[in-house]
DNA sequence: GTGGAAACGAGAGCAGCGCTCTCCCAACAT
DNA sequence: ATGTTGGGAGAGCGCTGCTCTCGTTTCCAC
């Protein structure tokens, strides 16, 4: 079971999502490929599997990187997160596209066993943002977002994650998390077109800054 | 042949880009599947084809948008085109999903056929900002990025493109170019929550504000 | 200890896939 | 009339996901 999981990954990385072979991992574990199915009922359950267990690698590489970082430098632990995001998907790009690609098709991740670890890594953006603010070491505009209808949405999701920053740093964070992922995704899926850059992390670090800004920070 | 990739697309736009079959497509154009390779050679070909119509049908409909905004509202004219990106990606979620999602494993689009088509939206895009710098409509902070090295790669874009703009405001661009396509493919792809925004294109008109502000417009 | 239940792997099999090969036939050129 | 060419038909190979049956092993209650 903990191998079918772990030769799963390693054929994820080495073959991609889509050329990901129930028969092969079973091939890889010595045994005949109906004997796989007394585990994982399906491909897309296994593809499931490789999912939380994707998103739980990169919380955890999400969570060490902080660790690093003094809770009260609120700009350098955005920094930490964002670089963390972009190493892990340098490292395990075919999880990440997984993950953050285009979808696999006719698979959809089920909602209740990926939703929890898919969220580690906005929760903690939205940590350190709420902190940073909590802080007042936010400088924004003020003044409510329009028109209503997004207020009224930023309010819900404030309310549900117990937020006191205001709307404009809610929607203000909800672009630099697109955009962080934006970017690892050019930079991963060469968007960018070929050898645009010598060394890839030199834009990225430029990017994070002007998204570090963005927020307000 | 043109029928091949009329099917395709619309194989692509009801069952996806993996679960495209050279020999589906076959059987909806009453046709055995060998009949079809005479003309496409093989289904990583037929998806080549696919990914320049693609490319070609985002071109037309952001050229079609920005030919109702006036040439001298850059604002309006990033606007423009940001929004058509994401009418375009709603519309042909599938095809969206084929050129900037996850790559197709063991599919690489072959960079000579498809770079061309490919660029069309990152060239408008540069057009306008290059535009609102010959005008004197972008106020940016000065002064040249670091490090050299990316200033370098920076100064080889330029010159290759033949702009004016300066570093800050060519790597503030290729922010804004992976930014917005990053909030696309969030909301397409549903990485924002199930049900996060009543009307999500009012937090995607906010974030295309913030990134209209961030490359100095 | 023994009998039954549960767990588990093997193997065959079905339909679909990409792709190749051979064959056949019609249209066209000489 | 003959040869060349283009294009479809069909069989076939090995792969896939998945299902079914069957035999074996293990373990637990009595």
């Amino acid at each position: 079971m903990r191998d079918i999981v772990r030769i799963g990954r390693s054929h994820l990385a080495t073959e991609g999502a889509a050329a990901l072979s129930l028969r092969a991992v079973a091939r890889d574990l010595g045994v005949v490929s109906s004997a796989v199915y007394r585990y994982v009922g399906s491909r897309d359950e296994l593809l499931t599997l490789l999912v939380v267990d994707g998103y739980d690698e990169l919380g955890d590489a999400v969570d060490a990187a902080l660790e690093r970082v003094p809770r009260a430098d609120h700009a350098d632990r955005m920094r930490a997160i964002g670089r963390a995001v972009r190493a892990w998907a340098l490292a395990e790009p075919a999880t990440y596209a997984l993950l953050f690609g285009s979808p696999v098709p006719g698979y959809s991740a089920p909602a209740e066993r990926t939703t929890g670890p898919g969220t580690r890594v906005i929760l903690r953006l939205v940590e350190v943002w709420e902190d940073a603010w909590a802080a007042g070491e936010i400088t924004l505009p003020d003044g409510s977002v329009s028109p209503r209808r997004l207020s009224r949405d930023l309010a819900r999701i404030r309310r549900e994650l117990g937020l006191t920053a205001p709307d404009e740093l809610v929607a203000r964070g909800m672009l630099a998390w697109a955009a962080l992922f934006g970017c690892v995704s050019f930079e991963l899926f060469g968007q960018y077109g070929p050898d645009a850059f010598a060394e890839p992390k030199d834009i990225f670090e430029h990017h994070l800054e002007v998204l570090v800004a963005a927020v307000g920070l």
